[in-house]
DNA sequence: TATCAACCTACTAAACAAGTAGGAATAGTG
DNA sequence: CACTATTCCTACTTGTTTAGTAGGTTGATA
């Protein structure tokens, strides 16, 4: 019942590149300065990021990343996703898990459903906007 | 972000107990057998909520479990929390963790905080008399 | 051409999950 | 008393996941 690195770090990242946005790329040494991560892990970690088209990476002397969409358009619920794999609190809502035989006379399901229809709802409901503004919750 | 099996199972065998209510008690051999959960695993889930006061175990024959409470006075927030150690989505937010050195700056311990009250405060209210009557969500 | 950056793959150490194994303590029953 | 059925307790095991590290390749700019 824990939200791993990935996704903390992940999130970080996103607040980090909307307070330091400019024009132009920022390199990912500096964000993992600022935020003392290891830049090596933040590597491994941005990649499903940039394939989901949440930010941009650009190579080379000058390069770096930048957000491909405005703040106030990053819901942390769509990084979560993607970080964590799914919200998802037991296998059996994972869609990509097997089905579980016991469903149709589980008593419990339709507990773990709802919590898990509130856990997308809240974090679908708060931007990185908001996070690095501060606003408090 | 996960339930683990030790959880799902606690929440089970209260349901189970609660559906198979008698005045005795009843072995945790044949709750094993009807949700089809390895009895020595069931073992040693059943110590805390012993502990807590959730059931009461008798030895010896004729002995086994049954609920200390009403199931409507048991709420699944209370067995999960001992089962899972905390809803905690963060390790800050355990009270048993060390403090967080960022906690004053952090952008998103708002965050953690409001889902993990969200979160305590969804299962704390459903109590396992609504799961074992069925009652949909 | 040198430098700085993202990108990629493989490896690793530690922790955790999900159980198994083997018995000790306890309480009724023939 | 011996037998049986039960909880209770501790240690072990096996596989997976987490949180990284290591060592490079590719690509853009100056």
């Amino acid at each position: 019942m824990m939200i791993s690195t990935r996704g903390r770090y992940a999130l970080r990242v996103m607040i980090d590149l909307a307070e330091h946005k400019t024009d132009g790329y920022i390199p990912m040494k500096e964000v993992a300065a600022r935020q003392e991560i290891s830049l090596k892990y933040l590597e491994r970690i941005l990649p499903v990021l940039v394939k989901n088209g949440l930010v941009e990476g650009v190579q080379g002397k000058g390069g770096g990343y930048r957000l491909s969409r405005v703040p106030e358009e990053c819901t942390v619920g769509e990084i979560l996703r993607l970080t964590e794999g799914n919200l998802a609190p037991v296998a059996c809502l994972d869609c990509n898990a097997e089905v579980c035989e016991k469903k149709d006379t589980c008593k419990t399901l339709s507990m773990w459903t709802e919590f898990h229809r509130l856990t997308n709802q809240y974090f679908d409901g708060i931007t990185i906007a908001e996070l690095a503004n501060g606003k408090s919750l």
